[in-house]
DNA sequence: CCGTTTCTCGAACGTCGTTCTATCCTCGAA
DNA sequence: TTCGAGGATAGAACGACGTTCGAGAAACGG
């Protein structure tokens, strides 16, 4: 009962997990000390798994493109268990893995040409916009069918084209857009965006 | 009793909030239908205010700078009251006032090149990176003093550099940016490398 | 066989969001 | 003046959560 960091994927809440573990509560105590060691020891679970993706992905020759799928691997990691984008959110002191993550994000960096207060900026806004739009996605509903998903979305837009154009153009223009979109191209389109800045300042400088 | 939607900013329980009022908990029922429609309301609140600011912002010539003056205003405003930001991360559909904000974002880049697309992109992950790095930065213990929190600060840094330079390069490298990291401006070096990207894509249209 | 250490369980506590009911206050109608 | 209706308030009670505690079972060396 060691190892099963994970039966059923970190169920939410301690008494579920006691129970699902066939055990009382009290029986959680004596491994970890509370809910926050637990996440910790979680964490660094995944993120283990993160780190063999990462050394892998680490050796693509374009720096920018393994950015890209360092952030993607993270932010699919995160969606997958909603319970880690939540913890993500307010783990100040990184455990073991995490910190190999976050080095993996910085070697990339280190490949461009730039100083290294840039260098630390640009690793920090990476992690926090992936560690932020997994967090966003991660809220909500869990498991609903894709037909009530888009009959969500179809109300949602409904409500939007029922605002007044005039007022509001930009709610109007990209109406169809929200309606259609997918998380993971959405997260990209950003994640692509601030890695074109990322860029940018690398090619500039000197 | 009833404009008075924050006193004491959303003193963050129910019973506080009841007990700062001089009643009990029932009473707040008789307003509000939950905690949800409690912080929609707040949250309506102050986004009302920073409707006002956004009404001055967008009159600017420049709609990159105006796009950064706005993420800076919500940054602010999240930062200023720890509640607002673990809201609007799980807050799906807006209410009035948020709505006008999001419009604001909008409206500026519509005054770029780009296609709707790519302006529903851009603005997607503009809010998602603002309300994100506000979050994160809205954990954490609050009201420390400085000196102590410089002094978590070196303990932290401690510990990173106490990790093996040939392993990890990059965390020796960054180890006194992060030490002497500001968050606001932390931020904003962000915000301005997914401007740049925003930028560098209506630029390139055509 | 005993004693100690390792491990298990569930009762119990405090807090939170929420519900329910009893009560008070205030008016206008009779 | 009395009465009742409805606006408004207070607080007891409930269930869920994280956590603590102490009583015990299991394992094991002496």
């Amino acid at each position: 009962m060691a190892i099963l960091d994970e039966s059923g994927e970190e169920a939410l809440t301690f008494r579920s997990l006691a129970a699902r573990l066939g055990g009382g509560v009290g029986s959680v105590y004596w491994y970890v000390s509370g809910k926050d060691e637990l996440l910790d020891r979680a964490t660094d679970l995944v993120m283990g798994e993160l780190v063999v993706q990462a050394d892998r992905i680490a050796t693509g020759p374009n720096p920018i493109a393994n950015l890209r799928a360092l952030g993607l691997a993270l932010f699919e990691a995160m969606t997958a268990r909603r319970w880690l984008a939540a913890y993500l959110m307010r783990s100040v002191d990184m455990q073991p893995n995490s910190m190999r993550v976050y080095e993996h994000f910085g070697q990339q960096v280190q490949r461009l040409d730039l100083t290294s207060r840039q260098r630390f900026h640009a690793v920090s806004a990476i992690v926090s916009y992936v560690v932020g739009v997994g967090s966003e996605m991660s809220q909500g509903p869990t498991g609903v069918p894709d037909d009530e998903r888009a009959a969500m979305m179809a109300e949602y837009v409904a409500a939007w084209r029922a605002f007044d154009p005039a007022e509001y153009p930009f709610i109007h223009e990209v109406a169809d857009e929200f309606e259609h979109h997918q998380d993971t191209e959405q997260f990209l389109a950003g994640l692509d965006l601030l890695l074109a800045g990322v860029r940018l300042q690398h090619e500039s400088a000197g």
